[in-house]
DNA sequence: GTTGGTAAACAGACCGGTCGGTCTAGTAGA
DNA sequence: TCTACTAGACCGACCGGTCTGTTTACCAAC
């Protein structure tokens, strides 16, 4: 029961036993145990889906826009906005991914794959068209994952986080800044 | 023990049980009990001062330069240095210290803090300086950090990753570009 | 130098709670 | 009556933490 995902957001893996997310759920160890073979493969399964659906999502959201150079911008607030709204997606998908222990964090390790993945599409159409410097794009796109993570980490965690989009402009021209070609502006 | 850190740094903090702890650094439950209140307050302990005296590392390999357009990418190759020569303090610092469950997340922000700062600092002194555009450098800090972690992050996990120190020139180039005052180059 | 006393430090058996996962007994629908 | 599914009591392993000693270090008194 992907309701229960909740569970997983709020306390971290290893916190959100079983018995509670099925009394969350309001179903049953042997139901839960009919659908899914085992609790680590339950939150693979959610991890995976939730992931999925978050990069479609994205993809929807700049797929009008066909100039690479607005594209990326574009996507990077869609990633603020849809996390600022969803604390819960935020939570499980950039906090609890990681630190499960070795094997977990390999096995999570796909997930990370596929945002990057989306980044450095969108870099390569821009390198394509000369919008932006031919950087690695490979490397960009680990760099601007890991800075969209931390931002969003800490809004996560910390007591009075201010507004998540409030920092949207600034982060989308600081990442844009960096790789644009000399002579052109982000913006 | 702080030999015992191995443990934390391999299986992560919640499957690295006391027992091995005690069982790999050759001494008992007692005397583990003696000097700590609990594995909590060890492991908190134990992150606390790892990365203390990794800040400590990165501010004395750069004291001795003050040029701040110089001190910035030599603490950016000190840091991939010294994560690559130590994967147990990598794995430790940038992974086992989210994910960990809310409460453990909030106690552990205050580390990411530390090494923000320390950026933050680098940066504000080359703003001061001129040298790099009036930027943010909060919110500067974050991203680098976020990036940092998130490249040291895949070289971890990964299963054939290429040498760490392979990729310093460009993350330290590309971290750069995004901040240098126009007209000047990085590096 | 030996004794005795004290407290810090250590050892490891043990406990109590927790938590994935199983098992048997159902129930609903066809 | 057969199958898909649900219920929830139960189990056994695990694991932080405690408890009862025992050792070690140190020091004072004789």
């Amino acid at each position: 029961m992907d309701a229960a995902a909740s569970l997983f957001a709020r306390r971290g893996y290893y916190n959100a036993n079983v018995d509670e997310i099925i009394q969350q759920s309001g179903t049953s160890k042997g139901s839960f145990y009919f659908h899914f073979p085992s609790k680590e493969q339950m939150a693979l399964g959610l991890v995976d889906q939730l992931s999925d659906k978050l990069v479609r999502r994205l993809e929807r959201s700049i797929e009008a826009e066909s100039d690479p150079l607005k594209r990326i911008p574009l996507a990077i607030d869609a990633v603020l906005l849809t996390f600022s709204r969803q604390r819960k997606l935020a939570q499980i998908l950039l906090v609890n991914i990681v630190g499960q222990g070795r094997s977990m964090d390999r096995k999570f390790l796909p997930i990370r794959d596929k945002f990057a993945g989306l980044i450095k599409r969108e870099l390569d159409r821009a390198v394509e068209s000369g919008d932006i410097r031919a950087v690695d794009t490979n490397l960009v796109s680990r760099l601007w994952l890991g800075s969209l993570s931390e931002v969003i980490l800490r809004w996560l965690l910390e007591d009075k986080p201010k507004p998540l989009m409030e920092s949207a402009p600034e982060v989308r021209d600081l990442l844009m800044n960096g790789i644009v070609a000399r002579g052109e502006e982000a913006g």
